[in-house]
DNA sequence: CGTAGGCTTGAATATGGTCAATGGTTGTGG
DNA sequence: CCACAACCATTGACCATATTCAAGCCTACG
C-alpha cells in the first residue's frame, strides 16, 4: 500500500534535485513506512524524545512552538517534500510540536539508520545538510518579516511563499492553490492577532492583491503583490529530496 | 603567528563536545588561517559569491539582512566558537551580511575541502549538521520571542541568552560579562525601535534584573530575570566545535 | 434544527513607533 | 589644550498600528 520511491510523485515536479540510481536504492531501504494523518491530529509533540523521521509526501502542516502561557507560534508549515526530524535526532528531544492542517501522508525514516547515512552515504549526507541551509535560510527571512514588516507586508510575504512552494510542488491550478491553513494559522505564523490578521486578508482581498477563501488562494498578479507589500519575489531553489 | 587547532583556547571551555585526536588532525589541515576585523568592518555581504568557512575565534559580531528600504534585520549575534558560511557554501551565496562589533578573531577554513569532509570524516559532517540543527533550534526560539513577545520579554530573552552563552565561552567575570554591542544592534535584532530599547533597558536597570553599561552585561539573578520576563531559564547545550 | 468552529466587523485601548532635542564620550586637528 | 565633530545613549511628547473585547454570521455536521 505504500508508495515506493521509485514512484515517488514528488520527485519529478521539479522542485527538487534529481536521485542517482544508487541514492534511490538507499532511500528505498531508509524508508520503513508511512504514516497518515486527520486534520487537527498532532504527529510530534514538542519535549517528546525524538521520534523517527519524515518526509511529507501530501497534505500541510505546521511546526509550532507553544509558550509557557498558551501561545503559539508556528515556526514553520509544512507542504509536500518538507523533511522532518534532524533537530529531535541530533539533539535528543523535540524542540517544536508537529500537527496535521489537512489529511497527510508522511513518508517514515529509521532514525536510527541516519548515522549509516553519514558513514556509508556521503551524498546523501550532503543533502540532508543543505536541506538543513535552506530551511536556516527560510527563518532567517521569517525573522525579518516578523521584526521588520507590517502587518500587510507579513501576509503578503506568506501569502508569497506559499504560493510559490505548492505552484512549485506541482499543486497550482491556473493561478490559485489549495490552502488548508486557517486564518489563526498564519496568525500565529506572523504574530499578528486573529482580528487584524482578517481585517489584513480582507483588505488584500478587496485591492484584488490576494483572495484567500474556501480553502484556495490565488494570486493574480505576483509581481503586483510583491511590489505593493515591498518584498522581492523570490523564486524557490532546487533543493535535495530526502 | 596564527592558533593551532590544538593550543585552541575554545576546545575546553565546557561548552563545545570533544574532539578526537584524529578529527584534530583533520581540523588543523581545514584550517587555512585566521582573519582580523576591526569594529565596524564587514566580512561577508548578502548576495555575494560564497567566500570561505570561519569560526569565530573570539570577539562578537552581527549576522544580518538588509531589507529594500535600507531597515536592517540582526537574525543571530556571532560569539566564540560560532562557525559561519554553511549557507553560503551550500546555497551559491550569501543569503545576509557578517559584521564585526568588537576586534574580532576568526579562523578561516577552505570552502572546496567541505566535500572532502563529508567523504572522508563523516563524524566531522555529522558535528556540521549538528551545528545546523543548533542553530535552526535557536532561530526557531527568535521566531517565537519576535512573534509572541512584548518588548520586556524581548529584551530579558536576549540578554539572558547573551549572558548563558558567554558565561559558558568561559568570558563571565563574577555575574557580569562583556558586551561591545550598540542598543541599535539589540533592537534590530527583536524588530524594537532603538528609542523603545533604550526605555526598557531603563526599566530592566532601575528594576535590578539586568544592568548593561559601559561595555559589560550583568546580571545578579538569573532566575529572577527569567521568571520576570516570562521564560524558561535555558543554558546552552553542549554541541560541536568546527 | 441546534451546536461548534471558523470568519467577519466595529469600537475602545495600549503598546510601541516617530520626531525632536539634549547629554556624554572619544578622537582629531588647530 | 581646547574646539569641534561624530557617535551613541537618553528622555519627553505625540501619534499609529495592532490588540482586546464583544457581537454577529455562515457553513458543516450530528
Amino acid at each position: 500500500m505504500t508508495i515506493d520511491c521509485r514512484d515517488c510523485p514528488l520527485r519529478n515536479c521539479g522542485l527538487f534535485v534529481a536521485f542517482s540510481e544508487d541514492e534511490l536504492e538507499f532511500m528505498r531501504r531508509f524508508k520503513t513506512g508511512e504514516v497518515s494523518l486527520m486534520p487537527g491530529e498532532t504527529l510530534l509533540m514538542e519535549g517528546q524524545g525524538s521520534g523517527e523521521l519524515y518526509t511529507v509526501l501530501s497534505g500541510a502542516g505546521t511546526r509550532y512552538k507553544t509558550l509557557e502561557d498558551g501561545r503559539r507560534q508556528v515556526i514553520n508549515f509544512l507542504l509536500p517534500g518538507d523533511f522532518i526530524g534532524m533537530q529531535a535526532s541530533l539533539m535528543g528531544e523535540m524542540k517544536h510540536s508537529v500537527g496535521a492542517s489537512s489529511e497527510m501522508t508522511l513518508c517514515q525514516f529509521k532514525r536510527a539508520d541516519l548515522w549509516t547515512l553519514f558513514r556509508s552515504y556521503p551524498e546523501r549526507a550532503y543533502a540532508l545538510t543543505w536541506i538543513g541551509a535552506v530551511e536556516e535560510h527560510f527563518l532567517g527571512e521569517a525573522i525579518a518579516t516578523l521584526g521588520q514588516r507590517d502587518a500587510g507586508q507579513r501576509l503578503g510575504w506568506a501569502l508569497m511563499r506559499l504560493h510559490a512552494r505548492l505552484a512549485a510542488a506541482g499543486l497550482a491550478r491556473g493561478d490559485s492553490v489549495p490552502l488548508s491553513f486557517r486564518q489563526q494559522d498564519l496568525a500565529d505564523a506572523l504574530g499578528l492577532s486573529l482580528v487584524h490578521t482578517n481585517k489584513t486578508l480582507a483588505r488584500l482581498r478587496r485591492t484584488g492583491l490576494a483572495d484567500w477563501s474556501r480553502g484556495r488562494l490565488s494570486i493574480p498578479d505576483r509581481a503586483r503583490l510583491a511590489q505593493s507589500c515591498g518584498i522581492e519575489e523570490e523564486l524557490p531553489e532546487p533543493r535535495p529530496l530526502i
